[in-house]
DNA sequence: ATTGATACAGAATTTAATACGGCGATTATC
DNA sequence: GATAATCGCCGTATTAAATTCTGTATCAAT
């Protein structure tokens, strides 16, 4: 028997492994997910069909977690974007993060190793409004102090790509990683 | 006459402005963007040809920048994220960025206010990968410093939300802000 | 060598996207 | 205040794409 041998408790079933073609695949729809299975066939050679098996397969998998429309944030009167640096003490994870993530200008929430507890990511109207969702933050149950980034620009913004990551070169001497 | 008079220079249309049936759809599309019209319609109180309407002038209008497929990063291999404060000497911009951009493993480049100068979010397969990326960053002209915040846990992560942005309350007897 | 599984192409069918014509409501103009 | 015009929507018709089905070649394991 193989790997799939202990897949009785997990429900996902292949999750085979994304090949060059599949790459391809996601390249296109990251760029364009309203193309057409003919259209994706044929930058990516193969039949509609075929493309159409492996894209189902790709959301099957989780590979593509979803589709979905990328929104404009100046079009939803959201043009100021800030990162903002939360420490807390003895952060209960649940209840807090709801409460934070409740919020619709919270976009990211990350633990970070480093000199801060939790960095996240929100957008809002202006700087008054701004304000006010720092305020509300700070009241949040667990939070001591909160540190803001504004951002002037924004030079690069894009979603996850699918293209192959470069790896720095091992030590001479040294084929795998000691640890 | 309107605000549209000066409209002479810029090439976009009518770009009127985001109604609460607009928000209702960019929500629905924002969640999953495969919804046939007729779905779409039945969500948001339309009929099929009037949702499609209203798509298409929100893609005309660039409130849509983009329907893409959201790639699960660890699918394809990037499942560290972390962030980068890059210090610099007379930032040059274009061909700087440029450089920088080309790495697929950088995600946002964005200028910040406060105490340094570039933040940027990249994802790479290991601590190895990333460390070989902060080496070429390293390299690029004009850099001077950078200092990695690697993600422990990522709690939350979703793209821009339509919904309202909350205001910070104007103070007493002052209706309008000060600046 | 044989069996089984996988991935693909081509054709057929079903479903959805798109284009068109007409109606009602709101807005601008005289 | 009356009229014309515009805009947004619905219902229908047409076109295009998604989806299903069947057969075939290729690769892996027995």
């Amino acid at each position: 028997m193989d790997e799939e041998t202990h897949g009785i408790l997990q429900n996902r079933p292949a999750a085979r492994d994304v090949d060059a073609t599949d790459r391809k695949i996601l390249g296109v729809l990251v760029d364009d997910a309203t193309v057409s299975y003919a259209e994706l066939g044929d930058r990516v050679g193969l039949s509609p069909p075929a493309a159409h098996e492996r894209v189902k397969r790709l959301r099957r998998s989780g590979a593509i977690r979803n589709t979905a429309a990328i929104i404009d944030p100046k079009a939803v009167r959201k043009p100021l974007l800030a990162f903002v640096h939360i420490d807390t003490k003895g952060w209960g994870k649940t209840p807090e993060l709801m409460a934070i993530s409740e919020h619709p200008e919270v976009e990211e929430i990350h633990s970070v190793a480093g000199d801060t507890c939790m960095l996240i990511k929100v957008r809002t109207e202006d700087t008054r409004a701004l304000e006010g969702l720092l305020s509300r933050l700070y009241e949040t149950p667990g939070v001591t102090s909160t540190r803001s980034y504004v951002v002037l620009s924004t030079y690069l913004e894009r979603p996850v790509q699918p293209g192959i990551t470069t790896e720095w070169p091992a030590p001479r001497h040294m084929a795998k990683p000691l640890y």
